[in-house]
DNA sequence: GATGTGAATGTTATAACATAACTATCACAC
DNA sequence: GTGTGATAGTTATGTTATAACATTCACATC
């Protein structure tokens, strides 16, 4: 396939990617994996489509179900849990904490936490990013003397379709 | 006692409410609630005692050990996440979704969501809040049209103390 | 081609977190 | 003293996550 690298700049994925496929998107990743001297083996890969075909955040225990369709033979959790892991090393797929979900990243190629809005009517999660709010972040981390390695943002309420559907 | 409300301003509770003892937070928050037409009744008193005594955060299960040992008699966890549901509800507690761990909150009175600083190391967390991001995260929603109730901000890295500690 | 090695996965069991559903208590109004 | 509503007790179970150990497989080495 065309190698076709997302632009490195700020966005708001508000689709979940709809304008890239799935199987655009794990090629993408092995690409990433490959390069980075990482296997995407099977279920690794099989957890990852499902999540970009779903669209939007899965528990593990709804892709264990839906690993045990796609391969009819048993899978157990700690196979799921191996591949997110694995998935979210990688930076490919982030934990909605709120939820106990998880989700697939926009821009896997990109070193940055992300910033998710999520949906309480609908479910739906999209991911964006704030340059500004992260360098507030790190002031203020600064001002308490934290060494920061990690950052969680959710905002939780209601997007924007299902805002208009409302009040129509 | 004496009334000596917390001043309504921008902080940072790094020391997780040192200066404040328990008793007295504790007493904040009863008159907080019997304000509110709630009551603090001796499950949920005894649950945020306990957050402010341990001065970190806490699980559901934790809560439950301490309780049992304080109540002499069996205690249940619906009745801890009862409690801190109705603690919640008040905002004398706050969720840390990261962790799935409860810590008081420093501010009961305000109305604000807030950010926490959490230590990989030592498992201390801080409290702080920062209107500047708050706007920001407004702003944001507002680009993608959400609607927002809630928001959760939880920084992972390490404190203060720890990092001084590591390098001496 | 046997054998070691390491990474990944399979398998079993269980730990950790959370809630549903029903019963009992207790304060307060009538 | 009886109903009412809020709170708490009790039992059972649902949901999320991991520990611990066995197996497989690709690949390197003898």
């Amino acid at each position: 396939m065309t190698d076709r690298p997302i632009e490195p700049q700020p966005c708001t994925d508000i689709d979940g990617g709809a304008h890239h496929a799935p199987a655009e998107r794990v090629e993408l990743a092995a690409s990433l994996c490959c390069a980075r001297g990482a296997q995407l083996t099977t279920p690794r890969r099989q957890v990852l489509e499902l999540l970009w075909t779903n669209g939007r955040p899965m528990g593990a225990y709804e892709l264990l179900e839906a690993l045990k369709l796609k391969n009819a033979r048993s899978v157990s959790p700690p196979t799921v849990y191996r591949a997110l892991e694995f998935l979210m090393s990688q930076r490919l797929v982030s934990k909605i904490e709120s939820r106990n979900a998880y989700v697939p990243c926009a821009h896997p190629e990109r070193r940055h936490d992300c910033l998710f809005f999520l949906c309480s009517n609908c479910g739906a999660s999209a991911e964006s990013e704030d340059p500004r709010i992260e360098a507030l972040l790190a002031e203020d981390a600064a001002v308490v003397g934290y060494r920061v390695t990690r950052r969680v943002i959710e905002v939780e309420g209601t997007c924007a379709s299902c805002n208009t559907a409302e009040s129509a």
